[in-house]
DNA sequence: CAATATCGTCAAGCGAGCTTGACGAAAAAC
DNA sequence: GTTTTTCGTCAAGCTCGCTTGACGATATTG
């Protein structure tokens, strides 16, 4: 079976397919966002001494840290994975020196894991990599359309955050 | 240890962290991309019947596959894998009925991979959907801003291409 | 024709990123 | 004051994506 070497569809749409495929804008926004995160990361490590390397599944804890300190449970929840799993990701950046876990003085169960001094200075460091690249970026297209991208992935966001919460709540279940 | 209830950073080093934070546009963009994945992906499984996944380890086979049909080891290559990952792959995608393997005329150990009609079809409406929701995006934001972000992101991946292969050849190794 | 390289497959195994289940300790509810 | 809930941890186990190693069958090379 499917031993035919005729190709299974017609020429014509063949090269309905081929335009269709390179057409899209989002393939390009999709395309653009990889190849950023990329070279970002490559430039992080390449300006990083050493180490046990920290994963994305460390990065995605990042955004809920303060420096307030937040619980176990509650980062769990922002992150959407079981408090055991995180766990284990705040163990990782412990061992690394990234955070620290100092115990809630409210609640003598909890502890608050917050970045430590190094894990600010690491943060900053990454940051300032995304800065730099972005000032090359603006270097290469020009600041006016760096700008004029700013404005339209803002409207973008919000477009997809609308359309997202209309297809959650099919009939107006708003607070 | 990590007793200290003083925050690790002063007030001044966090707010300028705070500000850092959201004026990137290269944030906007990750999010952006993600966004528009996650929409996209929701609307082809809310208008696909049910059946097993097709994840996104099998979707990165799609672009480098031809009409004509490409040999494992080829394919392995192009994706950057081993042949023996992206056999399992295709051995899922034949079971969906999604590619099929004929075996290649020129050379009887070979057998060349290619999408089938059904696989075909399939693929056609994954990218109808992904037209839709760009349309949707464009009625949003406005034709205009539409069409000025397919520019600039075209320059955003020329950029960023050009620093990828700039920092791989230090001094001149082309080929 | 014999030696060697290549094509696809079978099999075992590994790390990452999760999950479920159970538990002691402290807090909250009754 | 007792029951119930919540906090973080220990432990085992799962799926996914991938690797290494070995193999029969065919092509290619000498």
């Amino acid at each position: 079976m499917a031993r035919r070497t005729e190709p299974p569809v017609s020429a014509a749409e063949r090269s309905r397919f081929e335009a269709t495929r390179d057409a899209a804008t989002l393939q390009l926004l999709f395309k653009a966002a990889r190849l950023a995160n990329e070279t970002a990361l490559a430039r992080v490590a390449a300006s990083t001494p050493a180490g046990p390397r920290v994963r994305p599944a460390h990065t995605a804890l990042f955004p809920h840290l303060g420096f307030e300190g937040i619980r176990l449970t509650d980062l769990a929840a922002k992150v959407g994975v079981t408090k055991q799993a995180v766990g284990q990701l705040v163990d990782d950046l412990a061992a690394l020196g990234m955070v620290e876990r100092v115990s809630d003085p409210d609640d003598s169960r909890a502890k608050r894991i917050r970045f430590s001094r190094r894990g600010h200075a690491a943060l900053m460091h990454g940051l300032g990599v995304l800065r730099g690249l972005q000032d090359d970026l603006a270097a290469a297209i020009g600041a006016r359309r760096m700008r004029e991208l700013h404005e339209t992935l803002k409207l973008v966001i919000a477009a997809l955050d609308a359309d997202a919460s209309e297809s959650k709540r099919p009939a107006g279940s708003g607070a």
